[in-house]
DNA sequence: GCGAAAATAGAACGATCGTTCGATTACTTA
DNA sequence: TAAGTAATCGAACGATCGTTCTATTTTCGC
């Protein structure tokens, strides 16, 4: 019987709702600290032995759940796609679809990026450490991005069928200064700490929409919610 | 006579139109290759070891010009500015002030930083890797951004005064929005590489001058008339 | 050209890196 | 509970890092 335990692992893998094994578990701790330290000092930064630290075991135990430094970063880009996914994407489809949504996505996006948490986004410090450094890790990277970009060009494209915006709206330009505007925010939160950035943020993209909207007539006004509201809540970082 | 060659050494320093010592000189090229390192891996990626192969010079040759790594990543990021002013900065000045200048500061800042060189932008990389992480590095960075921040947003205000933009332009937002354009497009067309980024970096930047913009006449006006004609004010819906 | 000073080379240091390997402990299953 | 596998450890490896020394060579003022 030299095949029993590969059966027992392979039915293992498909069960999902059963408890994960240990090794499971720590390797999942391990990628959500190593996710900590990416967000402070990039994915570049990431060490195993510093991670080794932080999780109390040895440089050989952190490692071998990985095989590879590479694999390990991979490891976190994925972790960080899905946490993104949770805290940005799926919240903002409560929204109603169209302009709200959009609002709620952009939102929830700048939130996520340099307000609430005070770590950085590796979607952006990926972005440079990777710009020139070909391979599995920016493949990933960059696959992440572009599914998140694509996300955010078919809103807008929605908000256009909704009769929101412009018909005429190319929902890649509109896509590219949205995505401006948190890489301003980022910049200048984030690094030159200057105050009041999430508001310039937050009129910039208000002059965006407004840029892209039909110029006359509220129309058809399928969208209740009040853009005063969501001002008020904002905080400066 | 103990004193003697010190005076000779601060002869030195004055005279500036003698051609440079050969250490000096040294030193410059030493930190112009590693300019061309920096913008490619970033600061945190220089190495001395990699900056002497390139010099074909000892790692301790190339060392005892700085006396630090640290003196050599400041020396880079002063050589960068130095040479962000004569590329960007200065040759903008010959345009007409106003509009048209801050347009040729755009235009000389978007060629610079992501279309003519391949190379990366280190006031857009340094930001990422040393956001998290103070000294004088950190400080050297921050502060010549900042610099050209400035001059960007009193160039606004220039063309504020000259009556090409609506009075009550906000110099800063206005910086902040045309500094997002370009951190849109070093991300997408460095890191993304997709293609039209610069075009889609122009578009924007003609949306932002235009909600920035007096509605009527652009004809010379030194003092903008009334301010409800602003249309960007209130986002209608 | 001489002598001083500057510039460079070369070797070595401690530290840290990712990775490998063999031994050992912990778990899981039959 | 016994057997077998998975998980973890500890030590070591070669490489590279910034940095420090001491020689040696090169440059430069007189």
């Amino acid at each position: 019987m030299p095949d029993a335990p590969i059966l027992a692992r392979l039915r293992r893998d498909v069960d999902s709702h059963r408890p994960l094994q240990k090794g499971r578990q720590t390797k999942a701790s391990i990628v959500d600290a190593a996710l900590g330290l990416a967000t402070q000092i990039g994915l570049e930064g990431l060490s195993i032995g510093a991670l080794a630290e932080v999780m109390k075991m040895s440089k050989s135990g952190v490692f071998a759940h990985f095989g590879s430094r590479e694999e390990l970063q991979i490891s976190v880009v994925r972790e960080y796609h899905t946490r993104f996914e949770e805290e940005v994407f799926f919240p903002a489809l409560t929204a109603p679809r169209g302009l709200p949504r959009l609002r709620a996505l952009f939102d929830n996006w700048m939130r996520r990026t340099s307000v609430e948490l005070d770590s950085g986004c590796i979607y952006i410090s990926g972005a440079v450490e990777f710009d020139d450094r070909p391979g599995p890790v920016r493949d990933a990277l960059a696959s992440s991005v572009s599914t998140w970009l694509d996300a955010m060009r078919r809103s807008v494209e929605l908000a256009v069928a909704e009769g929101h915006l412009l018909a005429e709206t190319d929902a890649t330009q509109m896509g590219f200064e949205i995505h401006a505007q948190i890489l301003a925010l980022h910049y200048e939160a984030r690094f030159l700490r200057s105050p009041g950035s999430v508001q310039r943020a937050l009129r910039a993209f208000d002059g965006i929409v407004h840029r892209f909207s039909a110029p006359t007539a509220p129309a058809k006004v399928t969208t209740p919610s009040s853009p005063s509201k969501r001002r008020a809540a904002t905080v400066q970082r």
